[in-house]
DNA sequence: ACCTATTGATAACT
DNA sequence: TAGTTATCAATAGGT
């Protein structure tokens, strides 16, 4: 018989948390530790990849930290200038690349819509056996949802939001950016809708030189032309 | 003998990295993975701890990506705000009031809490009977979407997303925005750090009554009284 | 993009 | 509040 060898371990090291709002002193230790990992995950990334970074960070009790590099202000103008507040996040093509696009869109669309065409076929069967594949969108919202609840909830769609980004993307990809146009097009989502917007604001680009602007609010926008 | 059993490992797996400045194709992988690392971050401190986050990020062309919650404007402007002007973000509750919509809000914090542990126990019933009724938010994204059907599920999540936004103002309301007043009492953003750092600008803070400016360059600054 | 082996970040404890 | 350690999470390199 093999003793287990008791290991009295001094820890039980680290344990995956949910991710929920955390109270009392143990936001507050973990507010300090992540910011500062975010800090220095930015850092990184500046002397990694050769970027401009600038962070702000309010806790609930109103108090700034900041990080930037070069330095905040620098990078906030940048953000300012770059986004009058008029027109916050216009997007200027050229009529004829955005011509070129769209000929490549729609014959990207042809494909799309084929593929389109079986999910809806496979849906209705589904369908056809009972109510159980409802479209989640489809449903009520809860009328008893609790504030918490809302929370998650809203972390929910955000991962959802990112997963479909990333799904976007690869389209972009495979098609050469058609989708693009459709996006810009279709979505008006973003920053600016006034009630929507409440929760997480997530990632948005906007190229100065070409001065196109790519997938705002919601997505998960990757650089292609970077 | 015990042969060794030589595993042929697929990759080398994660390499430790010099921190210094990469090039080509390897720098734009890396910003893409990395920004998208500090992201999730970010939007985790959110949620765990309620802070405020705004990171702005620039590639060296110049192409610009943006995280914000609530949203990069609104934290940019505590910033602005806070640098110029006295007390944009005053909010005047007398203390009574206060103390009244804080009994009230105990009460409702109560209630969700409740609902929420009730709502999580048939989250663990339903999962408990396999993996039928798992959240959507956990489901993968159909490989084979669409654009079209892109577009509908970017709709939806927009709808959503509004739906979300409505319950939370019914709760904000019916509670007399308890939350509301304990954020903005808190806020006095202060001044900020005369910046001159032409590296990392690394973490300030400043204390309200005090004003105390901490640590700015490299080094971390800690929030003493949170 | 996706997959692993690793490094790096960090939750719980002291 | 700062340091330690066992784990979990991010990611470098390769496909």
């Amino acid at each position: 018989m093999v003793k287990p060898k008791e290991v009295t371990k001094k820890t039980k090291g680290r344990q995956r948390i949910e991710m929920k709002r955390l109270v009392g002193s143990r936001q507050q230790v973990t507010l300090s530790k992540r910011r500062a990992g975010l800090f220095k995950k930015a850092a990184e990334l500046c002397v990694l990849c050769g970027a401009e970074v600038a962070i702000l960070t309010l806790n609930d009790k109103g108090k700034m930290f900041g990080f930037g590099h070069p330095n905040v202000e620098t990078v906030i103008n940048r953000y300012v200038s770059g986004c009058t507040l008029a027109e916050p996040f216009q997007k200027f093509v050229s009529v004829h690349e955005f011509n070129t696009q769209y000929a490549q869109a729609q014959k990207e669309l042809e494909v799309e819509k084929k593929r389109l065409a079986e999910i809806e076929e496979a849906k209705k069967k589904q369908e056809a056996n009972g109510k159980e594949l409802r479209f989640w969108w489809d449903e009520p919202l809860e009328e008893n949802m609790g504030l918490e609840e809302l929370q998650q909830y809203m972390w929910a769609l955000k991962e959802v939001r990112r997963k479909v980004g990333v799904r976007v993307d690869e389209l972009m990809i495979r098609s050469s950016s058609p989708l693009m146009s459709v996006m810009e097009m279709g979505f008006r989502v973003g920053n600016h809708v006034p009630l929507g917007d409440d929760f997480v604001d997530w990632e948005w680009a906007n190229g100065e030189g070409s001065g196109f602007c790519g997938s705002h609010g919601f997505g998960f926008g990757q650089d292609h032309n970077i």
